[in-house]
DNA sequence: CAAAAAACTTTACGCGAGTTAATATTTTTT
DNA sequence: AAAAAATATTAACTCGCGTAAAGTTTTTTG
């Protein structure tokens, strides 16, 4: 009984005993019809189960309830938190999310741009892939779709941008570690990829001066998205050699760390803010494997809450907006210390 | 110059000198015009960068080049991989793929198949949940879109399956396992989220058997899909009460092993197939992590290219026999063991 | 209860392509 | 060079729904 008979708008209507447009209007807004009429068609719905063509929708209407969802890598289980998140929040404000990921190519991350502007979304929120994005794209991109940036800064770009504070991840992480033992060096990738592995190393040499300390940067080599390799053969490269500048080593972030914490394992060091251990070792992100490394790792997580409102609820405002703010604000939150036994 | 002056198919035709339904054929197949206005069509492409409407498209085409990937957990890296894998290849293949993750529950898994349809894909590539999953839905998706199951299979569901061959993960991994030490406990959840899971406690059992050994369980409570919390708690209360049966931990899968490490360090065990260790741990899956853990876990590998190749050469297939195979064939891929320092 | 307001129906056109049939133009073959 | 075959053009219709205008019915209001 409760199929779909109905190959468009038109023949429900005529079952229902309802003007196409009156569904078509309660399609659109459900609140928008008359009591009555609205509970005729409901009823209508319940028995038979017509949905309406969403190409046929889209190709009309000004404005979709799409929104796109772009991030810079899917298998990164952070973004994958993150898309998780957004996703469903979407849903819940009855707007439909299409998750895009750049998989970590400049060439990807445009084609997914063009896919989106082809959804013809209400709205979009993207982090883009920082170094390696194709900045007029993007820029071309927000021209024509309303976009928010988010977790990665790119001046200028977008019509918002929501993110963490950088600054409050790494001088929270710094103070605690000068506080609880020896001060910590700076571990990192010779080349970061995106804007927060920039603004973290600024930061961590703004918290050390402030407390009247040295940085000291460690940097290894590497590229690409494999962070956990860099850190694991920079790190064993650096133990094989002499070994750390200081006994505090604090990670840029914690797929990093992660990398380093099996080179140590593997160097037969122990790790832990314990006596008896000959490391410390500390990341940013809170990472989700960060509570199972061995030792846990002490970490500084995002406000994976704050963010995700805060980006929604902006992007929402925007596409109320008509596309357009005034300003391009940007929203930061600040970061929540994570202790655990590596540090 | 390089701009999308166009809003339709219409002016760009007439930009190029050609008619609309010659531009119309092009797009739809490229070889399908004399090569001459294929360059004139590939010039005036190349200077004004149009492109058709997509939903003007799939309004009319009976079929899209638009393919479905669904996923029952996006943020478990394992799926992450693969997603991106795929993905890629559909690229490759003049497809465009849309991902899709369930997110773990039932009603985002059905919400996934509803929205597929509607876009009309030529093909899906699904990975249900499972024991989560609605059979009936999926039933009644597969009778509409052509689908080939992956990962996970549920008998009659799909016009084929493609997957791994559980017997040879745990075959691999038991027969080593024996063959290097005391014999294997099999580590999993009292109640398995997917048939995998199931799969691969009776070959633990056969394998063993074959070996001429009693299979040993180690069944552990927990739901959801924080599966390395679930593998840390069970293991910290088994050490914690006694200890495991046999010193060497045969875990389901990856994750749990994960959070079974997590546990052993935490207790101050020493784990690995070293002497002075107390404990080996494996696990199945090859999870992007376990390189990385501590000591790196010894665990047994999907073959991911072979799966992503058969997986989509299998729904290409299926999209050019209309959607229908006379005979629904499951193809099964052999693991590799891959050897690290845990077991 | 009559008048105003709100909701609905009918009609008709538009969106941007896909598609087809008849006709016209090239290109290829002989 | 003429005939045959291959392409292209023109015109018109389709898809499923959004939307606006004009008229009709129902509901609200003073």
């Amino acid at each position: 009984m409760a199929q779909s008979k109905f190959r468009n708008m038109e023949e429900f209507a005529a079952a229902c005993g309802i003007s196409r447009p009156t569904i078509s209007k309660y399609f659109h807004d459900a609140s928008s019809v008359r009591q009555s009429t609205r509970k005729r068609i409901e009823a209508a719905l319940e028995e038979y189960d017509y949905r309406p063509n969403i190409f046929a929708i889209n190709q009309n209407r000004r404005k979709t309830k799409n929104v796109g969802i772009v991030v810079p890598y899917l298998s990164d289980p952070v973004y994958g938190e993150i898309a998780r998140n957004l996703e469903r929040r979407c849903i819940e404000a009855g707007f439909r999310a299409t998750l895009f990921s750049a998989h970590g190519e400049q060439e990807l991350e445009n084609e997914a741009l063009e896919r989106l502007k082809s959804l013809r979304p209400a709205g979009v929120l993207l982090a883009p892939l920082g170094r390696h994005s194709d900045v007029k794209a993007l820029a071309d991109f927000c021209d024509e779709v309303p976009t928010v940036l988010f977790d990665r800064n790119i001046p200028a770009i977008g019509q918002a941008f929501v993110g963490s504070d950088n600054e409050s991840f790494v001088s929270q992480s710094t103070k605690y570690l000068v506080a609880s033992g020896e001060q910590p060096c700076f571990f990192e990738m010779k080349q970061p990829l995106n804007p927060n592995s920039i603004a973290r190393r600024r930061s961590y040499k703004k918290s050390m001066k402030a407390l009247g300390l040295d940085p000291v940067y460690v940097q290894v080599e590497g590229s690409g998205w494999n962070l956990e390799e860099i850190g694991y053969k920079g790190a064993l490269k650096i133990l094989e050699a002499q070994s750390f500048p200081t006994n505090t080593v604090l990670c840029s972030n914690d797929r990093l760390a992660i990398g380093v914490l099996a080179a140590c394992h593997e160097k037969g060091l122990r790790v832990g803010r314990y006596p008896g251990c000959a490391l410390r070792v500390a990341g940013h992100d809170d990472h989700p494997s960060a509570r199972y490394t061995c030792p846990s790792l002490t970490s500084v997580g995002h406000d994976y809450d704050a963010l995700s409102n805060s980006g929604l609820e902006t992007l929402f405002n925007l596409i109320e907006e008509d596309g357009r703010f005034e300003n391009r604000n940007e929203f930061i939150y600040p970061a929540k210390l994570v202790h655990r036994e590596s540090a």
